[in-house]
DNA sequence: CTCCGTGCAAAAGGTTTGCACTGGT
DNA sequence: ACCAGTGCAAACCTTTTGCACGGAG
């Protein structure tokens, strides 16, 4: 991401703390600059140690605990919708999924005007593409009833 | 999924053990059939639990090590092709992953027709949809180079 | 009969929680 | 000054590993 880009970014993180109360701190600040410059979908351990010549002392329990805030904002995404754990499916043909941001549910979907999707290229940056899936990121019934 | 069609899924799973000499055990075919009855992209723990009433002395760990044969064997399907870990994402604004399947690199894809996918409905099987997000899955330059 | 798969127990990670203290508002 | 945020340590949960035994080929 360019530097103009992440300062940008910055800004608007603190405009939304400001706006909601909550205080900008340090580690905060670091933590988001630190996922902002890397383009390689981090775990919280890993922004972890890229932070550590930043402020030394700055604890696990705090980035893990930053994460979640700055989700919260939506100043962040998670990658994979999922929770922490490893989820498999015994369908191995092609098909899509919804996945409700709230609770991590997982739907299928079977629709077969997204299975014809062209895979773009045979060779995609190098990679050899075997298969995709498309995946809808939304509010579930259940959690839509929650919310009010 | 239909009695039928699990019966076949472990016939076929059966023909592959055979084929490659592997041992068909109780185990394996127990975890299988669980893991083919359910269509809720249980965790390994949930499958385990699943598999509890009809071989109770069964142990966590055959649980872990049989997904990763069915793995293998390309009989079951991890969801989110990554490791164990939640993963974050500084990129807001829609976009696309690559996802290497043997070692579960990340990588973006920025491509407009990508993004022009019609959301199907507003409503998705009750879901309220906000995005989507296509991922592709193959093997990366780095893994393809190994393997020969 | 041989070897791979399994079970148990323990280790290794990764993530969360409780409590006292610090720093932003 | 107040209260949310932080750091530390310990708890917790999930996944992996080492070793001896048992069952499939």
């Amino acid at each position: 991401m360019q530097p103009e880009e992440i300062a940008a970014r910055l800004q608007e993180f603190e405009d939304i703390c400001r706006q909601k109360g909550l205080p900008v701190t340090t580690q905060r600040r670091v933590i988001l600059e630190a996922i902002l410059q890397r383009d390689d979908h981090p775990t919280a351990d890993q922004i972890y140690e890229a932070v550590q010549d930043r402020i030394p002392q700055l604890s696990r329990t705090t980035v893990y605990r930053t994460m979640e805030t700055l989700l919260e904002l939506g100043v962040i995404r998670r990658v994979h919708l999922t929770g922490a754990t490893g989820r498999f499916d015994g369908k191995i043909r092609r098909h899509h999924h919804l996945v409700c941001m709230h609770c991590n549910k997982i739907i299928d979907i079977d629709d077969e005007s997204l299975d014809q999707l062209p895979l773009p290229k045979r060779k995609l940056q190098g990679f050899e593409v075997d298969d995709f899936s498309v995946q809808f990121a939304g509010t579930c019934p259940d959690c839509q009833k929650k919310r009010k």
